[in-house]
DNA sequence: TCTGGGGTCCTATGGCCG
DNA sequence: TCTGCGGCCATAGGACCC
């Protein structure tokens, strides 16, 4: 897909068509994951700091990346090409091999060429967006050939052309040479593909070692007989946060750390995984990166021993001059769950009866796993961790009894499930206000708040703005990449509630740039930005013409978060907008008569009207769009 | 320019064990 | 009983990809 956050955005919001669109993280520390081709005209591209994509197009719209929108729309395309083959290996959300020979589609340049024709119609027929087909004879020359294809187009590699077509090209064309290798290869006096297939097998191993050598100079001749491969196992699961300042406060960044590791392992169960190895990631203030990590007796999914392990890793991390990145990850993944064994333990003799009679084996167990109890033949009996685990917890309230039905149940004190998410959306009331009033634009409150909430306390001057107020006990404010994960949760006023906390009020409300939104009156439209008490939204949707905008007061009761509508299928319905417009759940609670309160018209607004409203028409004006989100 | 977040794979090193 | 060696594992770091 091309650009494809950018373009998805741009679908969504037609007042951005045509202009340039940065998708991306807008804080301080923000990069750019994706620029819009009106946008890279100006030298923005992926990967690129964003502070430095604002100054070479400081009036393009700024957005943050809504995934859940992406993956949809992912999903569509995804299942398009399933329809041509078995043999699907997406690369990410936007990139997939298919093996068209598998499915019997293909098996000629023609019949190929056909078959990607016809896929980028019935892509662009299905979510209104552009794709590009690379054909070729393997999956490196597909995708070479993808990669010429863009913007908007086919290349199809003949066979028995592929050496000509490498030869002159950057070594930097080939999948796996990136900046170091390429500046190795460089320095070697190699820079194009014809010199490294010349350099010889032995010369590049001695230069890249072993695998990557062998494997460069196979795909230098054109070589590649690597299978498109539908299903793979993921190995790690990880969660990291950027903060916007670095972090000095050793009680600071452990709180942090522990957050993180109930983070990886809600990730972790929704996976349904386990894990033994627990890795700590630590980038300090001079960018240099360290990774500890220890390996447990068995797998877990207990978000009390992932903690307590990634704080045991800390502890041997000099942390002085400052952290700007902390992450938890787990890998050594084992696709049971603990309760599986714990439930193996308790029912194995139930199990047996039941396999005995025949009934189809339970669980996420696959073939493939490793032995359970019954047959435990390996060296590092993973299924003795439960037992020694459960040694801890009786010692530790709260945690888990081996009789199966305990696991959750016990263990529901750390996570309900609704505790949770609600733990995802801790906000601090008294960070809202604070925020509005005292942070600039762009940057992230959550970030922001964190820092308040000690460092400066610590370290007065080191440029944090809000108070004291933003501590809150209990937990913190949700990272920014969190919170752009799930539109709308600010608005969700119970899990406040669950966590004891004050019940949240229209005016902690936050609008997210770029998030939807729907007014009473004047239906769906998404943030075009909000600070100092107001949000001004543009009132728009797939498939309509570039709307207006409009300026509320935060708290209006008549506007509240939803839930992206469809970028294709959807006619702007009569009645100002999306009939299939779904309230989101945060907001049903906080569903509002029609204009209890009406449109209120700060001072300010005509001057934000006609800037926004101007010749161009985009949220440009470095103000607009960007994230301004109190 | 001042550098995200989620991953994968490879390499080196050192300890343990048969 | 000691030594050398290879295999495997744990750990750490780095390159790369989207």
């Amino acid at each position: 897909m091309d650009a494809f956050y950018a373009a998805v955005e741009q679908a969504a919001k037609p007042s951005l068509r045509g202009k340039p669109v940065i998708v991306g993280g807008l804080g301080p520390r923000g990069v750019v994951a994706t620029a819009s081709y009106e946008a890279r005209r100006f030298g923005a591209h992926s990967a690129m700091p964003m502070a430095y994509a604002r100054r070479l197009a400081p009036n393009a719209a700024y957005l943050v990346p809504r995934f859940s929108l992406y993956r949809a729309v992912s999903d569509q395309v995804m299942e398009l090409l399933g329809r041509l083959s078995p043999l699907v290996e997406p690369l990410s959300l936007d990139e997939a091999f298919v093996d068209l020979e598998a499915g019997g589609t293909a098996d000629d340049s023609r019949s190929a060429r056909a078959a990607g024709e016809s896929l980028r119609a019935d892509i662009l027929a299905a979510t209104g967006l552009a794709g590009s087909v690379g054909l070729a004879g393997s999956k490196m020359l597909a995708k070479i050939a993808s990669e010429q294809a863009k913007p908007n187009g086919l290349v199809l590699i003949e066979p028995g052309t592929e050496r000509e077509l490498l030869g002159p090209l950057s070594v930097r064309t080939l999948p796996g040479i990136g900046p170091a290798t390429g500046e190795h290869l460089r320095r070697a006096g190699i820079t194009i593909c014809s010199e490294l297939a010349a350099a010889g097998e032995d010369e590049l191993v001695r230069l890249l070692g072993r695998a990557h050598g062998t494997s460069l100079h196979r795909m230098a001749l054109g070589y590649d007989d690597r299978p498109v491969v539908a299903e793979r196992d993921t190995k790690s699961v990880s969660v990291e946060d950027t903060f916007d300042v670095d972090l000095h406060d050793r009680i600071r960044i452990r709180t942090e750390v522990e957050r993180l590791a109930e983070r990886c392992v809600r990730r972790l169960r929704e996976s349904g995984h386990s894990g033994r190895t627990i890795v700590l990631k630590v980038r300090r203030y001079d960018f240099s990166t360290l990774t500890r990590s220890e390996t447990l007796r068995g797998p877990t999914d207990d978000t009390a021993v992932v903690r307590e392990a990634a704080g045991r890793l800390l502890e041997g991390v000099e942390t002085t001059g400052g952290v700007r990145l902390l992450g938890v990850g787990v890998t050594g993944l084992a696709d049971y769950t603990q309760e599986d064994l714990f439930a193996q333990a308790a029912t194995a003799r139930e199990e047996r009866e039941l396999d005995r009679l025949g009934t189809a084996s339970r669980g996420r167990r696959r073939e493939s796993d490793p032995p359970s109890h019954e047959s435990g033949h390996r060296e590092h009996p993973v299924q003795r961790a439960p037992f020694e685990r459960h040694e801890d917890a009786q010692r530790r309230p709260g945690l888990v009894p081996p009789d199966g039905q305990g696991a959750r149940t016990g263990e529901g004190v750390l996570r309900p499930d609704g505790a949770d998410r609600a733990g995802m959306r801790q906000e601090p009331s008294a960070a809202a206000p604070a925020a509005v009033e005292g942070v600039p634009p762009s940057v992230s409150p959550s970030a922001d708040a964190r820092t308040g909430a000690d460092d400066s306390a610590a370290r007065p001057g080191d440029g944090s703005s809000v108070g004291p107020g933003a501590a809150e006990p209990g937990g913190g404010p949700v990272p920014a990449a969190a919170r752009a994960e799930t539109p709308g949760e600010a608005e969700d006023p119970s899990p406040a509630a669950a966590e004891g906390l004050p019940a949240a009020t229209l005016a902690d409300r936050r609008w997210q740039a770029g998030h939807d939104v729907r007014h009473a009156e004047y239906g769906p439209g998404w943030v075009q930005g909000s600070g100092l008490g107001r949000v001004t939204v543009r009132f728009e949707q797939p498939g309509s013409p570039p709307g207006r905008v409009r300026t509320f007061w935060v708290d209006d009761p008549a506007l509240a978060g939803a839930e992206p509508l469809p970028l294709v299928g959807v006619v702007p319905g009569e009645d100002g907008g999306g009939s299939t417009h779904r309230v989101p759940h945060g907001a049903q609670g906080a569903r509002v008569p029609p204009s209890s309160r009406p449109a209120t018209r700060p001072k300010e607004r005509s001057a934000e009207d006609s800037a926004a409203d101007g010749s161009d028409g985009v949220a440009g004006d470095s103000g607009a769009a960007e994230s301004s989100s109190p």
